[in-house]
DNA sequence: TTGTTTGTTCGCACGAGTTGCAGATTGAGC
DNA sequence: GCTCAATCTGCAACTCGTGCGAACAAACAA
């Protein structure tokens, strides 16, 4: 995702308006590599600008995602999470706490695949459960459901 | 999946009841390649028996999966499908009409991950996203929503 | 600066998918 | 058959996300 002083050139010049809500929300995505699903996102710029709506960050999370600049994640569970990563990568998610991670994965697209019957153009979507650092070193597995970050 | 006589069994073994709706469930799942939501699910049991419960399907996937016969899949969006195969294999989505196939891939356990700091005990979901025959042989893409089988 | 236009914000209602609950029902062992 | 615990069912509730319309404000021209 590009900088928030390139996405308001962006906006404006497909006609968009750029407002402080939409501007809040560039700086809070720019870089973030923690994954936020709608409603975390949406917390966050409470905290700066209180009473700006779910609906909103909604809104301007599809307009992102239309232009190009975020990535909708899915994680098997739980809400949708928006990376601002752009590149061609993957995820790892830990199935205790729900934090996720950026993979790079060497050959995703030489796979050799079996059973493809028919199917054409397929890309990858790679997701790797597992357990995170600070998970690990915790009491045995109690099965929490995974909460986000 | 095991057949619907060793489900049976097993059930019993658990202490579990083995009562008409299950029986029913166990045979439309055992071999069912279709990766069925509860949804579909429920509309093929009320074929055969009128007035099984939406909320009895659920149940049922919900313990068949607790006992490992059933896996949940998750392609993305739309209802969970669930898939009585439980081999190690991957899947493979058609964008536009939503089918969903399994796929075997090789290598999957041995893929080269770079950016993994920390996490432990990976395991990879690999969903390859495209097109199906059927779809393929359609007119351009009209970017319907992808719907079930 | 003011006015106009058009896109945006926001709250609410709604929809899909799923789960919790409680009373009625029924399988399974005695 | 009888008993009891597990199950079934319908409904309410819940989570996540979207549609809608009135009020609002960015962008631009005068």
């Amino acid at each position: 995702m590009r900088s928030p002083s390139e996405l308001t050139e962006a906006f404006r010049a497909e006609g968009l308006k750029v407002t402080p809500q939409r501007q809040l929300l560039f700086r809070l995505l720019h870089g973030n590599g923690h994954h936020p699903s709608a409603d975390s996102l949406h917390a966050a710029a409470s905290a700066q600008m209180p009473g700006i709506s779910l609906r909103t960050v909604y809104q301007t999370l599809t307009d992102l995602t239309a232009m190009g600049e975020l990535r909708q994640v899915s994680i098997g569970c739980g809400p949708g999470r928006f990376d601002p990563n752009i590149d061609d990568h993957h995820h790892v998610v830990c199935e205790r706490c729900g934090t996720v991670s950026d993979v790079y994965v060497e050959g995703a697209d030489q796979l050799a695949i079996e059973g493809l019957d028919g199917f054409s153009a397929v890309t990858p979507s790679i997701v790797f459960h597992g357990e995170c650092v600070s998970c690990a070193s915790l009491v045995p597995p109690n099965h929490n459901s995974p909460k986000e970050h």
